[in-house]
DNA sequence: GAACGACCTTGAAACGTTTCATCGTTCGTT
DNA sequence: AACGAACGATGAAACGTTTCAAGGTCGTTC
């Protein structure tokens, strides 16, 4: 296989090699003829670039790495594309990983994009990863979270503000008329979860109204748990039943949805209404289309990036902490008229 | 920043950068009292390998790229992940991007992913690649089509027997004693629609029963698409309905239940059945949930990973083409009871 | 007409690996 | 005791680029 080399473009055009390497990166210091010469035989010989060698000599890598926590979830997969997109506008290659909820996979994607030399990590970790990524930016390689906010740390995140994304979710479900409100989610050791919970108390607390909020704690947040948590509710007397539940996520809204409607006996929004979080793609799509509250996730994993960049380019930039609101989605799940 | 290099660690060692680099690649052929030492500096040191070097002294690349039309389209969020997982454990990353159905992006990916010189491409094309990917081919960068028959290309593909799938969609739908059927999905001119109409068209054929299969054509093959055809289905006179929908796709048929349950007039399944294709993951979530040919979607991520990695090893190895078969799900969208 | 800048070009060094021909030891055989 | 195979270790060359000090060629200025 002819690879074809910087010098052979030299030869080719008559010029050296430190010239050709100009035309391509500094054209600007380069004559008009010479530089017709060598973009002539860049495309005759049909040359392109090793970033390989580039990389190795200038020290300066053109991907990054992104470390999800789990593929299967659409927020993760918007905030990917969102990174994707940006990265690619600026020839930038994205390597991908989902840790799959397993820190040793995590660790062994962390280990794997170091050796890549990567600018820089875009990661949601699911592991204590915080002296590695200390360890990292030693390294040279910046790190910047995503979906997580990271306060005490020395790496910058950028997240969504559960809480207030909690209180206006059920801000929302209370302006509806909403008073005995089931929270549904778990597990309650993820941050996100118990934000959005604590967010919803604090609307409970602050509207002054008697309002109830009751937790059904969940093991995940998947569709599957919703469902299950559904057919709880179902199985109560109907004087035990919430007229709304508030879900940590639309996977699991959704899965309330499944259990509830496909049941019958209940109608979405008029017995109860329904209310979830991400506002994922699928949230429109549902048979009862739901509520939710939208996160900018391709902005989010968009901006991580910028930041990751920004970051990587000067190496004495402090870290800093970029918060989006949530937005409430109002659809028929909460009001039967939207 | 001080980078650890293979020499720093002979010096540590006491021994040569080859020998560092035996025991790093080949550590059979060293010593086992030399191969603790490196392997005691490696650790005390911190050295990392730099994945750059090797690639340009050996030639060989530890990365493939991952080109998919839509990152939006569940199914091939499964594919990727089937190959990234495939990637990872033999320690290969994966270089990601979609190309959002856009040619010029594309070309564009196709470019980056060489300039990085990876083992191999996986690709869902969107545009007319061959002759592109035909000149990958000679300057030794191989690729497996995903979701496409390769047929007449001399390139490996890993695709699903759509013409099967739609045939026993319908039969399926025969089989419960649906006899008016509607292929609803577009455009048709997209090679996979056309498949599966083909294939509920034989069903119809050769069921000798007095079928009818008529086209709904849609613009897209999305939510939004099947939501609009599920209106104009039920805005026809009753007599005029058909008693079972085929969807090329699950997007199209959530839409359709989206419309068809939303509305309230019919009932799923009893007065109209709906089939899907593919079985993403939301298909069991919906209200009613969706009866769908199961693609492999993840195997078929994996497998076009491994043929990939066997044709870079050896570029003697002729193409060829797999074609797996798709499952029938059967769920509450055709049958009440299932 | 000499001195000076401005502007391009040059060519060798360097990045961190792997490769490979060569060299030293050791040990079993004769 | 001599030989040779087997085994490890060595170190310089090479991969394809970027970088940079040095050199060359003009035109301008005094």
């Amino acid at each position: 296989m002819g690879q074809v080399s910087v010098r052979d473009v030299a030869r080719h055009a008559g010029v050296s090699v430190g010239t050709v390497s100009n035309a391509l990166n500094r054209p600007d210091s380069v004559s008009p003829d010479a530089l017709a010469r060598v973009r002539a035989s860049i495309g005759e010989l049909g040359y392109v670039r090793n970033e390989a060698a580039r990389n190795l000599r200038s020290g300066v890598t053109a991907s990054i790495g992104l470390i999800v926590v789990d593929s299967q979830v659409p927020f993760f997969q918007d905030v990917g594309r969102g990174a994707a997109d940006e990265a690619a506008d600026r020839g930038i290659a994205l390597l991908y990983g989902s840790s799959a909820e397993d820190p040793a996979r995590e660790r062994m994607y962390l280990d794997l994009f170091e050796e890549h030399r990567v600018r820089g990590l875009l990661i949601a970790p699911v592991g204590d990863v915080s002296r590695r990524l200390h360890q990292l930016r030693e390294r040279g390689i910046r790190s910047v979270l995503v979906d997580r906010f990271s306060g005490e740390e020395p790496v910058s995140s950028v997240s969504v503000d559960n809480v207030a994304g909690g209180r206006m979710a059920v801000e929302h479900l209370l302006a509806t008329g909403r008073r005995r409100i089931a929270f549904v989610g778990g597990p309650l050791t993820l941050r996100q979860v118990t934000d959005r919970l604590a967010g919803a108390r604090v609307a409970a607390d602050e509207s002054g109204l008697p309002v109830s909020v009751e937790v059904v704690a969940t093991e995940t947040t998947s569709v599957a748990a919703g469902v299950a948590a559904g057919e709880r509710l179902l199985a109560r007397e109907p004087a035990d039943r919430p007229d709304a539940v508030f879900a940590a996520n639309d996977l699991v809204a959704l899965g309330l949805l499944q259990a509830i409607v496909g049941d019958g006996r209940l109608r979405v929004p008029e017995d109860v209404a329904i209310m979830g979080f991400d506002d994922i793609s699928f949230a429109a799509a549902a048979a009862v289309p739901l509520s939710s509250m939208r996160q900018p996730s391709t902005t989010i994993g968009a901006t991580a990036l910028r930041i990751l960049l920004e970051e990587s380019e000067d190496p004495d930039t402090i870290p800093r902490q970029t918060v989006y609101q949530p937005e409430l989605v109002v659809r028929r799940s909460t009001v039967a008229s939207a």
